[in-house]
DNA sequence: CCAAAAGTGTTGCCGGTACACCCATGG
DNA sequence: CCATGGGTGTACCGGCAACACTTTTGG
């Protein structure tokens, strides 16, 4: 009954997060075969046998999505010997930021259909991948506090109110303009820019950037990033 | 040359720290095969083909130590192809907590040769054991930050100095006492036992229990443990 | 000149930290 | 009566939260 080809055994799947501005989002794959057929899912592939785990969520990632050099974690191994009906398949769940959420999804409709979907719209998905996105969406609101991940979701130029933006869409609460942008610089982890936005009809926003090696530095030294 | 039975590819291992009053202490086993013989190593066994990874966990554990019921969560999947010589193993870590190191010590060696490290003696692993073992303590001082995991580690019944020991030597710092007992009193989360110490030349410490039912209800209306 | 979002400082309060002495017991 | 660790209160300081108005641009 159980055709179990060895490596056939071990999978991954990907929460892949984008931010549009307002809300986060998931990129979802309608699934084409049988079991859950139509359903949405996590995009997900098979580890092949000379590959770690980490690799094959980066390789799956970009044949899902064209997307190259996105933040991703290791998030949790799901083994629930029934969660597939067919066969026992592990699956090692791992999440990912992306920016941009346009370019992401126009790759990804070359093969398969995919779809950003809003967090809060929570649609019955196939296999376990509902128990995974919870998880991952309780990870990133963990994460987004004590570590800098929140600008692997914005271009790498962005203003304070998009920061801002992110920061309330992830933890669902409204934050003040001005403490928020005390906090933030105070670390002295963002350099602003010379450029500000243009062709917008009131004062333009000063354009910032995050200093990833400043920060490398100052977090050997001990220094932690908390928002 | 691969010979890839289709269950000899998920295996689990174990970090299991005991406290023995000082010094957080792991659980070590000596290997007796090929390769890296004559090393230790973490605890851990292949997972059966109908057996969740945590399910083997606690089995492994219970093989090896005899303990049950300990606290058991997981840790992180291993999977780089060559992390095991012979051949392909994808391995579940995770860790687990338990009380009475001595207890456990016996229990295990009926089978195999285990034993307590202490864990600034950073002795050589077999595997990636090392890896392994130096993940799931940043994970454990991490969480005992705000998760209330040290109780794991101490009998039911313990003493404020106990407490107060067991977080020094996992976060390696000196705390004050007076500031630490007002913090942990102050959450209410401490029940005052009638009982005191016995026999101690000295004025007697009282005995407390960490009142989980409690935990879990504040929990769920937004608590956060910190310490 | 109007609409829209950008940008900017001060104050009160709470919680964290620093710090030293008396107490109860066994031997 | 001595040694040992148990147990307790206060004062200062810094960081967090609350809060409203002026500025700059495009249309």
């Amino acid at each position: 009954m159980k055709r179990q080809i060895a490596n056939s055994f071990l999978a991954v799947d990907s929460v892949i997060f984008g931010f549009d501005g307002e809300c986060l989002r998931v990129l979802l794959t309608k699934r084409l075969n049988e079991p859950y057929l139509g359903y949405w899912s996590l995009p997900g592939g098979l580890v092949r046998v000379d590959e770690s785990t980490a690799a094959a969520a980066v390789r799956v990632l970009e044949e899902k999505t064209g997307l190259k050099k996105v933040y991703l974690e290791q998030l949790y191994t799901f083994s629930d010997p029934d969660r597939d009906p067919r066969q026992r398949i592990v699956s090692v769940a791992h999440y990912a930021l992306v920016r941009s959420t346009d370019h992401a999804i126009h790759a990804g409709r070359h093969t398969e259909l995919a779809d950003w979907f809003d967090l809060d719209e929570k649609k019955k998905l196939a296999f376990d991948h509902r128990k995974i996105l919870d998880l991952a969406i309780e990870r990133v609101r963990g994460q987004i506090r004590y570590k800098p991940i929140g600008f692997e979701l914005l271009p790498t130029r962005f203003t304070l109110t998009q920061l801002q933006k992110l920061y309330e869409a992830i933890l669902g609460t409204a934050l003040d303009k001005r403490n928020f942008r005390k906090k933030i610089l105070a670390m002295n982890l963002l350099e602003g820019l010379e450029e500000k936005e243009i062709g917008v009809g009131r004062k333009p926003a000063q354009y910032w950037r995050f200093d990833k090696k400043k920060y490398n530095e100052l977090t050997q030294k001990g220094f932690v990033f908390e928002l």
